[in-house]
DNA sequence: ACCTGAACACCGTTCAAGT
DNA sequence: ACCTGAACACCGTTCAAGT
């Protein structure tokens, strides 16, 4: 958090000198920083220890000073990205009004995230997490505690807030990694033009012919809101069931 | 499917040589049958041309007189995955006993699918599909088409049924990739001995303490059955809600 | 027709050496 | 303390050459 010296950077900026790269010492977060914007930009197959160490202005061998080395790079630009939901205005980190609420915000907030870094959000979604229970996308400890405490003060007793954290996480996985897949499509910088799409091969196929207009719209704002609320509806009953015992 | 000449090979069995690699010629299907073996035996990470072919015992460069390269091979083990469905016994390819009935079968037939290759499932959800509006992991045409199909004839309206396939297709992904990830872990050919998970670094997070013994029970099957309700439900009042107009 | 050998342009990572 | 150069063991893929 702390903005240190980018004095010097700023000078490099003002004499009009390419980006600050070669300017600024290294350290992991300028590394972590530049790989999610590589991933952003280049696509997940497109980053390299290499190509991301020229980026930076440095031999790639550079880089393994900050970082233990290309997997444990991925992690950290997941947690990089997890973490940047503290920083999210729109999500509270207990519930204010109400639990319903609460999960609303966090849903929306992961999402942001997914849409805002579309290619490097499938990371989240498959980098192996830190212990077997924890589950993507919600998969660090301490946005697992504000979940589950948010829940439990709202009333859920620890099973029904076992079962909301494991619905969770499996209604987010499931929308988002459609939705970025959907958007920044999985490439890489081979982007050249596809054949065409309306092609005339569905002749086997009526019923996709048929509906293909339909399953083509994007339906994915009203799809996630429409799916969100009925896995509250569904939660209100596993939370009233459980207070029933 | 021809089981050609495999005479000779027989003949090297008998004379107690290694696997018939080396004696039957190479095809595309035995190409595609051991890239699969090799995932799921030694994960995605340790797949390459280079090894797939001295499984095979044949040089690399021999592999690209049968798929156009690595991707094309990665997208025929989807494809390959997928069609083995046509073979499960418990599938049916229209509804028999209502359309609740059909879809469970389907959701069963493609999470066998996964579980019993849970390494490469992560390639059916992240490969992508032929066109934009075919969503993992019911990816393939002819399945899309069985899907469409059986919807429509038990009285769903198109966008009904497109509305299904939304939400049928986010279900299996989340549910079945979260499952698969907790099974055959993608770790790849590295799997020594863990930190000793029990570890006590839960001190700032003691909802996640209290709740661990709940959230390491292993619930995949009865989430996956109660989720898989809920959406039927949840699928019963959208076809209503679309007939009634 | 099918496979091989050699080669090319890349990887991730190590380690001694430079400053 | 931080970065570089050279090297190692791999990749995917090409292409002319072998049989």
């Amino acid at each position: 958090m702390a903005d240190d010296d980018v004095v010097d950077a700023d000078a490099a900026l003002v004499a009009g000198q390419k980006p600050p790269s070669h300017t600024e010492r290294l350290n992991r977060e300028r590394v972590v920083d530049a790989a999610l914007t590589h991933i952003d930009e280049q696509g997940l197959a497109g980053l390299s220890m290499r190509r991301l160490g020229s980026t930076l202005g440095v031999e790639a061998m550079a880089l393994y000073r900050h970082v233990a080395g290309k997997e444990e790079l991925l992690d950290a630009v997941v947690e990089h990205l997890m973490a940047s939901m503290w920083r999210d205005e729109e999500i509270t980190q207990e519930p204010v009004h109400g639990w319903q609420d609460f999960l609303q915000r966090l849903a929306h907030g992961v999402r942001r995230v997914a849409l805002a870094h579309p290619k490097a959000f499938p990371l989240v979604a498959s980098r192996p997490t830190e212990a077997p229970w924890l589950r993507p996308p919600l998969r660090s400890l301490d946005w697992v505690e504000v979940f589950l405490r948010g829940l439990t003060e709202e009333g859920f007793t620890d099973e029904a807030a076992v079962a909301a954290y494991r619905a969770f996480t499996s209604f987010l996985l499931g929308h988002l990694l459609l939705e970025v897949s959907l958007r920044g499509a999985d490439v890489g910088p081979l982007d050249v033009l596809e054949p065409a799409d309306d092609d005339a091969s569905l002749d086997g196929f009526p019923l996709v012919r048929r509906l293909r207009p339909g399953l083509s719209e994007d339906r994915a704002s009203v799809e996630f809101e429409e799916s969100l609320e009925s896995l509250l509806d569904r939660l209100t009953l596993v939370r009233t069931e459980h207070l029933e015992r």
